[in-house]
DNA sequence: TGGTAATAGTTGTTTTTGTAACTAACAAGC
DNA sequence: GCTTGTTAGTTACAAAAACAACTATTACCA
C-alpha cells in the first residue's frame, strides 16, 4: 500500500467534501437520533419548517434540493409523530400547507440549540475569517444563491 | 414561507457541507457513470487502488471510512468487471490483496484525468489561496491526518 | 495443547433510497 | 365545453444501504 502516482485522492474536492460532510453529519446525528428517533431527511424538513414557518412540500423541495418523494415520506413520518400538521389549501386544492405543531416546535427549538452548539464547536477549529470564507465557498459550490 | 427566527439553516456547517458534497458528487457522477457503469462506492475503491497500489479491503475501509460490507460488495463487482484481481495472502490467509488489472488501471487512468479536469473546473471558482485553505479545512473537518 | 477472543471478509435480512408511474387538481388554447 | 399540458403530491417497484449474524483464520493465554 504505497503511493503510486501524482494523483492525490485526498486533494480531490468532491472526495474531501464527502468525507467532511459525512464526518460532521454522523457526529451530529448521534446528538439527535436517540432523542427523537428522526432520520436525516426528517430533521431537515423539521428545520426548514422551524426556520421558515409555513411551507408547502414543494417549497421545501426547492430550498433543500431533496427529491419530492423523500420529502413526501419524511412529512408522512413527521405527521405520524405529531410534529407536523398538514392543511389543504383552499386556493389550490393540490397543495397543502405544512406547519409545526406545538410538539414539533418544541423539538425544533431543542434541536436548534443542539445544532448551534455543535456548529460552534466545529467552528472553534478555525478563525472567524476562515469560517466566513468556508461558508462562502461551500455556498458557491452548493449553488446556493 | 417567511423567516421566523434567527437560526439560519444555510449557515449550519453540516448542512452546507452536505449540500456542497451532494452537488459536486452528482455532477462528477454524470461524467463517469455511463462510461463504465460504476457506482460511487466502486469508483472510490478503484481510485484507492489506483492511487495507493495494492491494498487489502481493510486498508480501504480505514482510508475511505466506508463500511466493510460496502467495500466487499464493491470489490465483488469490480472483480466481475475484471477491473480488480484478488489474491489471498500466504502470511495471513484471512486477508486478500487487491490490485488493479490492466483494464482496471486503464479505467483508473482515464477517470483520473476526468477527475483532474473536473477538480480544476471547481477550483476556478476561487483563488489559489482560497482553494488551499478550503482543502486544509475540509481535511481537518474530515479528521484526515 | 485447548479454549476464548479478535480479525478479515461475506452473506442475509431489513430499511431507505431512486426511478417511474400514478391520481388529482388546475391552466390554457381552441 | 373539451382536449392537452402542467403541477402537487403519493405510491409501487427495483436498487442500494445499514445492520446483524455468519465462516474462516489467527492471536492470546492459561
Amino acid at each position: 500500500m504505497s503511493k503510486k502516482d501524482d494523483f492525490d485522492l485526498q486533494v480531490f474536492l468532491p472526495y474531501l467534501l464527502n468525507q467532511a460532510a459525512e464526518e460532521s453529519s454522523l457526529a451530529f446525528t448521534q446528538l439527535y437520533k436517540n432523542k427523537y428517533g428522526m432520520l436525516r431527511t426528517e430533521w431537515r424538513v423539521l428545520f426548514h419548517l422551524g426556520a421558515f414557518g409555513q411551507m408547502t412540500a414543494t417549497d421545501i423541495v426547492t430550498r433543500a434540493k431533496l427529491h419530492k418523494t423523500k420529502i413526501s415520506r419524511a412529512v408522512t413520518k413527521l405527521v405520524e409523530k405529531r410534529f407536523v400538521a398538514r392543511e389543504r389549501s383552499e386556493d389550490d386544492r393540490r397543495q397543502e400547507y405544512l406547519t409545526l405543531t406545538a410538539a414539533g416546535r418544541a423539538a425544533y427549538e431543542d434541536l436548534r440549540s443542539v445544532a448551534n452548539t455543535y456548529d460552534a464547536e466545529l467552528c472553534r477549529k478555525f478563525t472567524d475569517g476562515e469560517v466566513r470564507l468556508l461558508r462562502m465557498m461551500l455556498k458557491r459550490l452548493a449553488g446556493i444563491e
